[in-house]
DNA sequence: ACTTGACCTCAAGCCGACTTGAAGTAGGAC
DNA sequence: GTCCTACTTCAAGTCGGCTTGAGGTCAAGT
């Protein structure tokens, strides 16, 4: 498995130094090991790191999503957190979507504002219900 | 439109009072005015509630939100923003299944470590991919 | 030998989104 | 008239997620 320095890994995931530094100090990257005093990553570094970034968008913490993936290949990760994660995020996702057209229907909209489309309005409902 | 109370509107949306002010003091929720000193708000503002609530799950800051859905009812909201919001969205609820789905098999897998099962790994291809 | 560049650590700082706390006010019940 | 409760302001604090800066190490190049 190929060797990386954290500049190489920065030049192809586009994320900071000091963001891995961080990630690997709070748990959510392992670097392999040291070569003198520099990391050195494997290629597995950039799954991870857009497990993180996907985990991010879907609001999770850092904290939440390094108990999901755990690095070490997670000691029996409980069965039940996963499957909760996965329904908060279809909640999510069902929320988002509305969110999208409501959003897609305000771009085409000719009413003058928002709340006096009727359209507009029963997407609200669904927000709210 | 029946008048509330600061707090009629904590009861019921479950927004913490200062939550509110604060949300005031960023123009994202208006209160219709005062009675004496107390701020008034309208039915609206349960709408307005949820938009927001929707938006934060959708990673849109404060600000962001403010501006797709000025409480004015928006001075001639840009259309271009709104679709690529909306766009935004879209490839950030694709990522989100993504990942539910990794989560929801890695849940079932029977394999030792999530980076042993050929399914999870291809999960993961999809979201560098 | 020395500079350059890429890396390191550790502490402090910053931003967004709130929360908390102290101190004050307004209106009704008694 | 004074007590209670619900509200108010304003400043400061908190937390998560990073970023920045000062100062140090190491390897290679000239």
């Amino acid at each position: 498995m190929q060797e990386l320095g954290i500049g190489e890994v920065v030049r192809r995931s586009g994320v900071p130094a000091s963001t891995l530094r961080y990630y690997e100090e709070r748990g959510l990257i392992g670097s392999v090991g040291r070569r003198g005093l520099t990391r050195v990553f494997d290629q597995g570094v950039f799954q991870r790191l857009a497990l993180i970034s996907v985990g991010r968008a879907a609001g999770f913490t850092l904290e939440e999503i390094a108990v999901m993936f755990a690095p070490d290949g997670s000691p029996r990760l409980d069965r039940a957190v996963l499957t909760s994660k996965a329904d908060e995020l279809d909640a999510t996702i069902r929320r988002l979507t509305v969110m999208r057209d409501g959003l897609r229907h305000a771009a085409s909209c000719p009413a003058p504002t928002h709340m006096e489309c009727p359209k507009f309005r029963r997407l609200l409902e669904r927000l709210t219900g």
